[in-house]
DNA sequence: ATCGTTAATGACTTTCTAGTCAGTAAGGAG
DNA sequence: CTCCTTACTGACTAGAAAGTCATTAACGAT
């Protein structure tokens, strides 16, 4: 039988970095607890001294890991010093890109996408503690674009598509549909090339 | 007992009908095999006598859609009768804007993003079946705009980003995290507004 | 009408796993 | 050392659902 440690304050982040781990590779159907116990050196009785239900568990991971990113984001942002908007939505971009292709980063993002369909209240949450949190900061910085007369005055909800989806994009394209035989560009290549079109488009003469 | 009804033809397409329902409600896992029966006005035996398994339902379903909001854009792009590559691209994204907007559509490819995780040949059979088939879309009417002298000769792979992308988030932000409270803009104004960006960009005198 | 073939049924078996709980080891207090 | 509390174990239960198959109904041909 195997050792028996106790540390018990420990434990729930551990049992969240196993879940993560598991569901990314199986699907939340898929894993079984057992798995996520045993990854996270535990047997699957203790998991329930944790976490109520495995359904339980992934909505804690998901509140989790639902600022990480845009935390990051934001704080990023917060921090440039000479406030220039195009300067700063260029980083931004660049962050956001680097950032998504880390499947570790990706895991979190793709899972909610894979579950918000049969879960409503992932998909909710994850709107209202990142979707709402990425809206605003566009819109700040777009206000901030506007007044200083480099950007054009764009509605929001259509700058946060322009924005987030080119990045969506780009994660999907280089996790769940890369193909092995032939990488995609690198991170830094897109992130360049992104901003390039957002801020100057396809057209010439711009 | 219910009465029972022979036309073997109809049967495959019929199954996959309910299986797509389903499968987009619940998710594949959570799916029933019987409920899928029941849509269809069968038993479940008898969608046994149509489908190796449940797994394989799911291919041949992915196999059926996956073509046709891909062909008809292509059809779209090849019936324009004066190529005029900014025109091109404006009516395709509006067209894919307007084809996503409609839940029945968008099911099928927010199906193959929640199970390509799970089941890499899904999202393989996606890639060279839809991607790749975008891809090269793109890319003509790329290489049309760049000779016609408007478009700036972009990397293809940036381009499929920056096009797809957006569509993919608008798909999203309309369904999974969408809020029941204040519903999105519409897919017009939304299909205006990106190709606005996608074309000059969001900087100014351009 | 009868018979053979095929479409379809639904009860059954099998497998799998979420969640439970009686019991066990570790550590600390006295 | 002894006892008590607490973290943990793992065998067990209960339920669900995939896939099977012996049986039955419908149809077409003779």
């Amino acid at each position: 039988m195997a050792r028996r440690v106790r540390r018990p304050e420990a434990r729930p982040d551990e049992i969240l970095d196993a879940a993560l781990a598991v569901f990314s590779e199986t699907g939340f159907a898929g894993a079984r607890v057992e798995d996520i116990a045993a990854r996270a050196g535990l047997s699957k009785g203790a998991v329930y001294l944790y976490f109520e239900s495995k359904e339980e568990m992934l909505k804690a991971l998901v509140r989790r890991l639902a600022d990480r990113v845009v935390g990051a984001a934001e704080t990023l942002v917060a921090t440039q010093p000479q406030a220039d908007a195009e300067k700063t939505l260029r980083m931004l971009v660049t962050f956001m890109a680097t950032q998504l292709s880390d499947p570790k980063v990706s895991a979190a993002p793709r899972l909610v996408l894979a579950e918000a369909q049969r879960f409503p209240e992932i998909g909710a949450l994850y709107r209202d503690a990142v979707i709402a949190r990425g809206r605003q900061l566009l819109a700040r910085l777009c206000d901030l674009g506007v007044a200083q007369g480099t950007f054009r005055n764009i509605d929001r909800e259509i700058l946060l598509r322009a924005c987030a989806g080119p990045l969506i994009a780009h994660m999907l394209l280089s996790t769940v549909f890369s193909d092995p035989a032939k990488p995609g560009p690198a991170p830094e290549i897109v992130a360049q090339g992104l901003t390039d079109i957002i801020l100057h488009g396809v057209l010439v003469q711009s």
